[in-house]
DNA sequence: TTTATTATTGATATTAAATATCAATATCGT
DNA sequence: ACGATATTGATATTTAATATCAATAATAAA
């Protein structure tokens, strides 16, 4: 089995046992964004709007609201993150895996986003935070700027 | 001079010279709000909503527009900066100096916000944007979590 | 100082995203 | 198949941010 087809049964497993503690319920509607949301916007960062938009060109009787509330299930259980990158709306990724972790450079020209991750940062912050004695739940770091594309630099 | 009577004048100057490059006018509002905001706001972060209301006490014919559009102002001409995080509200907060960076540690469950600076976390942050060709504006860090007096650590 | 020009003010309206409501319907354990 | 409970989709509400606009204040010109 691929690394891409078992990490689609991991989330699966994950979404389900969810479901289940929580008491919740399968439905065709959370199977079919399930399926749109991770097939199609791996390593993106999509908003409510445009997935609901996406799906309704193959799922016309889907609302706005249940997308809104099943990517908040997503991120409920685990397998999708939500970001904020400064324009008012919310957006969703997928997480590619249990322990990865990353932070984003937002082009403030194009909205081109680009990921990043760095040891040292990380390191650093939690060691700041533990001499403040701060019990950290999450953190975010964003870096708003020129794209390559869009730059002089 | 104290420093503080120092970078009084100085902000001061800052704005003024932005009204006159903007021609824009000079009002009591507008002094009304600077002092307010100046004298008792410094290392704090207020939402617009919390400034009004502060300010309406003593002068209550001020609006919340003239309120919001001034601390708007503020951030324009670079005496103050605009903060979000994370509860749908902005927040301002004086620029302390003409060269001060720093970052957020907000606790969840008190609302307490622990401000923190690291020299390390900017370079290799800086690092990370050259080495993707991305021209930086500005960035932020945020860390999430309980404060010393909310967490058990 | 008076007048003319232009920006500001404060009340109110609008926008937009997030979230709540609710009757009809689907799911699931028995 | 039945009954209990969760879900759905349409719509309404909330809330912060922002736009509108007539009255007013600030500055420049006469
Ligand atoms: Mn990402
Ligand atoms: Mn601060
Ligand atoms: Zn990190
Ligand atoms: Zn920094």
């Amino acid at each position: 089995m691929t690394p891409v087809a078992k990490r689609k049964m991991e989330r699966r497993k994950t979404f389900n046992d969810y479901i289940a503690k929580k008491q919740l319920k399968s439905t065709k509607q959370r199977d079919i964004i399930f399926n749109e949301f991770f097939n199609y916007y791996i390593g993106r960062h999509v908003t409510v709007e445009e997935l609901y938009e996406d799906i309704k060109r193959s799922n016309p009787s889907i609302g706005f609201a249940t997308v809104y509330r099943t990517l908040k299930l997503f991120k409920e259980s685990g397998i999708a993150s939500e970001r904020n990158f400064g324009d008012g709306k919310a957006r969703y990724e997928p997480i590619r895996s249990e322990t990865e972790h990353h932070h984003h450079m937002i082009c403030t020209e194009c909205g081109d986003i680009v990921e990043f991750a760095n040891m040292q940062i990380e390191s650093c912050l939690h060691q700041v935070a533990k001499l403040n004695e701060f019990n950290v739940k999450n953190h975010k770091l964003e870096i708003y700027g020129l794209c390559s594309s869009c730059g002089e630099s």
